[in-house]
RNA sequence: GCAGAUGUAGCGUAACGGCUAGCGCAGCGGUCUGCAAAACUGUAUGGUCAUGGGUUCGAGUCCCAUGCAUCUGCACCA
């Protein structure tokens, strides 16, 4: 265990080497509830379950926090994004994040990402988000305008742009969206906001009536959860300006102390070239996309280049994955076969050094900034050499093949989620269903038997078109379920 | 304009400065099979690693320059 991460904010592979001693606390921007996910939410959060997983699998104790942004996201018009799709459904704004909450969750789950240890919502921090809103007024960090506004004042604070690399008098230039009225600096943004009567979100503070603005979120519930300091910092890369910009300047600015030490941005996830947004519209939801690939497909895919490297969307790609993924499981599905009838002994008990040395590879190639697409690349050349090994007429011993098993379920399974535990893929072939089709295996190979190959060869046709594939092997023929 | 990223076989992607540039998908053969499928294996002298220099015993990798293409952010987004 010699882990390497390529810090963001350093622009630098480092030794990863947490605050405390053998934990990790983690925080990663998670979404704003007023839709359904898309692949690219999938992109960023399969990377960071990986990355999880990983750490959970060397050893460290996690603490993993995942906001959910449910107020305070504007969009350029000023809208509240959950505001403006409640007006849409002619719904409470609660009813809209309460929807979408759940159906975030519930793609989260089919996908196979393990749940955050804390999922806080905004909504239900506005009093952590006040208080810090009014020490940064304290510390002259923030000032009120006449309207009721509180802006965070970028001038207070010298290192505004050290992650981005941006710098205070060049970026008003690129500025769209003209400069609210107040603002001392164009670059300054709002820590909190008055709210019209009819604007159905807002909370009593110090400045009136009115809502907390979209950065001070996740520096407030960071420091409730994980401290003022706190060890990795993950997000989708698009949000590093201003958003994680903006949450560095008010929590360094108000604690006097580093923020997050290491930062991890995902890559964007593309569709012929161009990053997948709810605005272009070139959007897939994971909903209908597991409609059509298997979850395990969808993770192998987005495994297959690395966390920080953009992926590009195609039907192409998502095929190949799939195939891939068929490709790992023929091994598995093999080995469970084999693991039925398996002799006891050490036949075959030399492949173990194969699996160690396997194993390590994979250990070595995540823990070079949790490299998933190479570890992958090393279970294809375990697989390789397992199917060589199944496939070899050999007797293999229980103790092997069990071997063999648990080093999926370790690398391909615990860590990169690809490889499901359950021999049925499915939840197709019940007991029923599995007799039903052995009998109908039986048959064709009598029929094999007496040479009557049209009638083998319409059974195992007709069952092909239901989705169940035959494979004869010497020993006997094996099924798979599409 | 400013900040940053990427360019490696038909496609998608890897490679602490060090074996013949790896893996997957797709194509075409071979072995196996009654035929398939799966698997293994071979093949396309399958790769001028964007271009041109430099450092080095050694460069896809480090440095400089160039131009092309594409992408991301610039106060909207994971």
């Amino acid at each position: 265990m010699n882990l390497q991460v390529f810090n963001r904010l350093s622009r630098e592979k480092e030794a990863f080497q947490p605050l405390v001693e053998g934990q990790v606390k983690m925080y990663v921007c998670g979404p704003t509830v007023y839709d359904h996910a898309h692949l690219g939410h999938a992109k960023t959060y399969v990377a960071f379950d990986v990355i999880v997983r990983y750490l959970r699998y060397a050893g460290y104790q996690v603490r993993y926090v995942q906001n959910i942004t449910d107020v305070g996201h504007l969009l350029d018009t000023g809208e509240d994004r959950i505001l403006k799709k409640a007006g849409a459904l002619s719904i409470e704004p609660m009813a809209v994040v309460e929807t979408y909450t759940r159906s975030y969750f519930d793609d989260m789950d089919a996908l196979g990402v393990v749940r955050p240890d804390i999922s806080p919502r905004a909504s239900g921090h506005v009093p952590e988000q006040i208080a810090m809103t009014q020490s940064l007024i304290k510390k002259k960090h923030a000032y009120v305008t006449s309207s009721g506004d509180v802006y965070f004042d970028v001038t207070s604070f010298p290192e505004y742009g050290k992650l981005s690399g941006q710098n205070l008098d060049e970026l008003i230039g690129g500025m769209r969206v003209e400069v609210a009225k107040g603002k001392r600096h164009s670059a300054d943004f709002a820590l909190w906001r008055h709210a019209e009567p009819e604007h159905l979100m807002q909370w009593d503070s110090p400045w009136g009536r009115g809502f907390p603005g979209w950065h001070i979120e996740c520096s407030a519930m960071s420091a409730r959860y994980l401290g003022e300091t706190f060890d990795i910092h993950g997000g989708g890369l698009e949000n590093r300006f201003p958003h994680n910009e903006c949450e560095i300047a008010q929590s360094e600015a108000l604690n006097g102390k580093p923020f997050a030490r290491y930062w991890l941005l995902t890559g964007s996830l593309t569709v012929d070239g161009v990053k997948m947004s709810k605005s272009l519209g070139n959007f897939v939801t994971i909903k209908d996309a597991l409609k059509t690939y298997r979850p395990e497909a969808l993770r192998l895919f987005i495994l297959s280049s690395h966390y920080s490297s953009p992926v590009d969307y195609s039907k192409a790609a998502l095929e190949a994955a799939q195939s891939g993924w068929e490709r790992l499981m023929g091994a598995v599905r093999l080995t469970r076969y084999m693991l039925q009838d398996a002799p006891d002994g050490d036949a075959a008990a030399g492949f173990e050094m194969v699996l160690d040395e396997h194993k390590t590879r994979f250990m070595t190639a995540m823990d070079d900034d949790f490299n998933a697409p190479a570890a992958l690349g090393v279970l294809y050349d375990l697989n390789r050499e397992v199917n060589t090994l199944l496939n070899s007429g050999e007797a293999v011993g229980r103790p092997i093949l069990d071997a063999i098993e648990q080093a999926y379920l370790e690398l391909g399974g615990g860590i990169l989620g690809i490889i499901p535990a359950e021999v049925n893929e499915t939840g197709m072939d019940s007991a029923r269903q599995d007799g039903l089709i052995q009998i109908l295996i039986e048959m064709r190979n009598e029929a094999r038997a007496h040479k009557d190959f049209a009638a083998a060869d319409n059974i195992r046709t007709r069952l092909a078109d239901l989705g169940v594939m035959l494979e004869d092997r010497p020993d006997g023929t094996v099924y798979k379920v599409q």
